[in-house]
DNA sequence: CGGACAAGCTGA
DNA sequence: CAGCTTGTCCGG
């Protein structure tokens, strides 16, 4: 057994007594009693023979289906390599409510659906839906699925070859943020016919709301689609297209036979609580275990996905072409007083303000989103007089300006506000240094002239246009997930996202790029005659940085060269493997770490109460982790970790 | 983790 | 010394 204790990395032997034998399997949740409670568990093993002198205790209950044998083995593997126990993968795995039967077989094709024979169906996009568009769940499925293409290649809206990205083994399939991955899942789903019963063809996305849209694609193509977590059930029966979200690398699928990961670069894959598991290392481990093949796509691979397959690519042409236009506006020339919103922003803005509805009501709305990663007002407020930075007196951490019935100087961190005097000088005059979403909104009116809508990450999300018809959105990252089909999208401030003190930043800052792409129309969908493609906007004193160069050429391998290059000097993942080491517990297992470690695994630290240990390779960092017991106190062990 | 049990502390 | 808190141990 597996007990669902988090602190307790062993595992305890117990008696099946007879009247539970028949629904007593690897992977079974029970209940056990253990050190006088009782507690859930996991059977890890059946027939054991119990250590000599030890006296079994019958199982409490058998609770329900857990997940199958071959996720249990993934969870005794996930520990080892996130350093983790295996009870939290379990619980991860688990149905949330207790399953005490599956469904039958006669329940698992939708009405009217049926598993196409053979080959997929081709191009099922339907025409005007953007890549990860919402489409409405739940959808008729009388929708009209065009005739599958007879072509001795099939290629993907991308120009990718399906067969190449579904051969077998990890491929990394390196897509234009406009290319539409449809026809690459479709293939995959297409699998399900080759499959016995248990068969399930798994598909991870980063987002929720792509989960709608992809699953009611594949059920209007006639899949048998589980959607998790609420398809639990019908995942673990078997037979089905499973599709969600991160936990769905967990998804109860007695055998895999093929998986996608789409936007497999996205953080939202990876878990950020301990043990921090990535979703797409999960289904690549466990697509390799069971021989199917796993497509990861993306738009801009990171150097660790790239070195997890073999790279399918489009042609260059075709790759480019599903990249938007992108306007690089060099700030190293800009008058400081402009700030962000240099001419060409105010121009851009304009534009879009420009056509009043009632001048021509056939005109179409035009639509320009700002986006810059910072909430509030000003961040960051110096003296207009003496020029001294506004700080808080507590934490010395920058304060804020914001505008309320009257303006005041905010500390985040401490969550006090005092009014708008330098500490200095006295002088009550502000020079706004750093803009947050808020205060750029104010500025935008004032410059476009026009309604400018405010889209952050906490503006309410009831699936409809947030920018309420407003010409001019500005937000966060958070308005690029929203809004789409946009005129251009200008990100203000890129080097914020360049520079930021991040080993991944590069590539974060080109994941920023990606969503900014996939948010402007783009020319190969229907937008209306004689309207031009939307185009991406970049704001940046770094013109010739590898990510403007890439965004500009619409080629991500330039940031990928470039990276690699940075890690190799610096050897950082992936040319080595790191994981980071907190909480109390972390001197002395460092400690003990480096008495057992050779000469290729490094323990530096502390730096601000985190370890470093490095090692050449993932599989020497996670032996040598593994090979060390964990101390009594609270240790947090993060291996790969996002931020340093 | 969290229950069991022991040891330590307090006040009448 | 009952009644309570705090600390340590360990699970089949």
């Amino acid at each position: 057994m597996v007990p669902d204790v988090v602190a307790l990395r062993r595992r305890f032997d117990y008696l099946v007594p007879p009247q539970m034998a028949g629904r007593i399997d690897v992977g079974s949740e029970v209940r056990i009693v253990l050190h006088g409670r009782r507690v859930r568990a996991w059977v890890a093993e059946v027939d054991v023979t119990p250590p000599h002198g030890v006296v079994l205790r019958p199982l409490a209950a058998a609770r329900g289906v857990g997940p199958p044998p071959a996720v249990l083995e993934l969870a005794l593997w996930a520990a080892w390599r996130w350093a983790g126990s295996v009870a939290t993968f379990l619980r991860t795995a688990s149905s949330s409510t207790v399953v005490r039967e599956l469904p039958g077989p006669a329940l698992t094709n939708p009405p009217g659906g049926v598993v196409p024979a053979g080959s997929a169906p081709g191009g099922v996009v339907p025409a005007g839906s953007a890549p990860g568009g919402v489409v409405p769940a739940g959808s008729a499925p009388g929708g009209v699925v065009p005739a599958g293409s007879a072509a001795s290649v099939r290629r993907t809206s991308g120009g990718i070859d399906i067969a190449a990205a579904l051969a077998g083994g990890t491929t990394v399939v390196r897509l234009g943020p406009a290319a539409d991955p449809t026809d690459l899942v479709m293939a995959a789903a297409a699998r399900l016919g080759h499959a016995g019963s248990g068969g399930g063809v798994l598909v991870v996305v980063p987002e929720t709301r792509q989960v709608r849209a992809v699953s009611a694609r594949l059920r209007r193509a006639g899949f048998p689609v589980a959607e998790l977590p609420d398809g639990w059930a019908l995942a673990r029966r078997g037979g089905c297209v499973v599709v969600g979200t991160r936990a769905a690398a967990w998804a109860p699928i007695p055998a895999v036979v093929a998986a996608v990961v789409l936007d497999a670069h996205e953080e939202a894959l990876v878990e950020q609580r301990s043990p921090t598991w990535s979703a797409w290392a999960v289904v690549a481990e466990r697509a390799r275990r069971e021989g199917a093949p796993c497509a990861l796509v993306s738009p801009c691979p990171s150097l660790e996905l790239l070195a997890a397959g073999r790279l399918v690519a489009p042609t260059r042409a075709a790759e480019r072409q599903a990249w938007p236009p992108v306007e690089v506006i060099d700030r190293r020339a800009a008058d400081p007083r402009h700030g962000l919103l240099s001419p060409r922003v105010a121009e851009l803005t304009r534009w879009a303000t420009d056509v009043a509805p009632r001048s021509d009501p056939a005109a179409p709305a035009r639509l320009v989103i700002c986006v810059v990663n910072r909430t509030g007002g000003a961040r960051l407020v110096a003296c207009a007089a003496c020029g001294e930075l506004a700080r808080c007196p507590t934490c010395h951490g920058s304060l804020e300006l914001v505008d309320g019935t009257a303006p005041q100087l905010a500390c985040r961190r401490c969550a006090t506000s005092r009014p708008v005097v330098c500490a200095r000088c006295g002088s009550t005059s502000t020079r706004a240094l750093r803009l947050g979403v808020t205060r750029l909104r104010r500025d935008l009116q004032a410059l476009a002239g026009g309604d400018v809508a405010e889209v952050t990450g906490a503006s309410a999300d009831d699936g409809g246009d947030p920018s309420g018809g407003a010409p001019v959105v500005v937000g966060t990252d958070a308005a690029l997930r929203r809004i789409g089909n946009a005129d251009a999208v200008v990100l203000l401030d890129l080097d914020t996202e360049l520079l930021a003190p991040r080993l991944r930043a590069a590539e974060e800052a080109m994941a920023l790029v990606v969503r900014a792409a996939r948010s402007v129309r783009h020319s190969k969908l229907s937008s209306p005659a004689g309207r031009a493609p939307g185009r991406v906007v970049l704001q940046t004193r770094q013109p010739s940085h590898p990510v403007v160069r890439a965004a500009v050429a619409g080629d991500p391998s330039l940031v990928a060269a470039a990276e690699l290059d940075v890690r190799t000097a610096l050897r950082m993942p992936p040319v080595t493997a790191v994981a980071h080491l907190g909480g109390p517990g972390a001197l002395g297992y460092a400690e003990a770490l480096s008495q057992v470690a050779g000469q290729d695994v490094e323990i530096d630290g502390p730096f601000a109460g985190i370890w470093a240990v490095r090692a050449p390779d993932v599989q020497r960092l996670c032996d040598v982790l593994a090979s060390v017991p964990r101390p009594p106190e609270r240790l947090r062990v993060e291996v790969d970790p996002q931020h340093m």
